[in-house]
DNA sequence: CCTATGACCATAG
DNA sequence: CCTATGGCCATAG
């Protein structure tokens, strides 16, 4: 296998997809974690990526990168107030900026 | 190459 | 509950 710049890009292109795909498979009503992605799309050590992906998203994309939060059920969007107001919109208690995963996480 | 910076995470205190 | 720490990975300078 092996490792040139073309085959890195084209890897880490099929875990962007994955991620849009997953995201947008996410019910309404349901959160997800950045861990919780990046597990379900094969590397459970990009969590961080997940979140830069979701945060290079064109303005207009239709996915729902909202109902993706952290491990502790807490919103980590520096602008946290529109993310809320989606999750509202969904029918998910916020409070303080934080989600009850026990009641709200996906179970995929 | 090295450092800094993230929409992260688990763990320890 | 909080902060600190070490680890993780990709990107930018």
């Amino acid at each position: 296998m092996k490792n040139t710049r073309e085959a890195r890009q084209r890897t880490q292109q099929d875990f962007s997809e994955r991620v849009w795909q997953l995201v947008a498979a996410i019910p309404s009503g349901n959160v997800a974690t950045y861990g919780q992605i990046a597990t379900l799309a094969g590397s459970p050590q990009r969590s961080r990526l997940v979140g830069r992906i979701l945060s290079h998203l064109p303005a207009e994309s239709r996915l729902p990168w909202y109902r993706v939060i952290n491990a502790q059920g807490k919103i980590s969007n520096p602008d946290p107030k529109r993310q809320q107001q989606l999750l509202e919109l969904d029918g998910v208690e916020v409070k303080l900026l934080r989600v009850k995963l026990r009641r709200y996480q996906w179970q995929s």
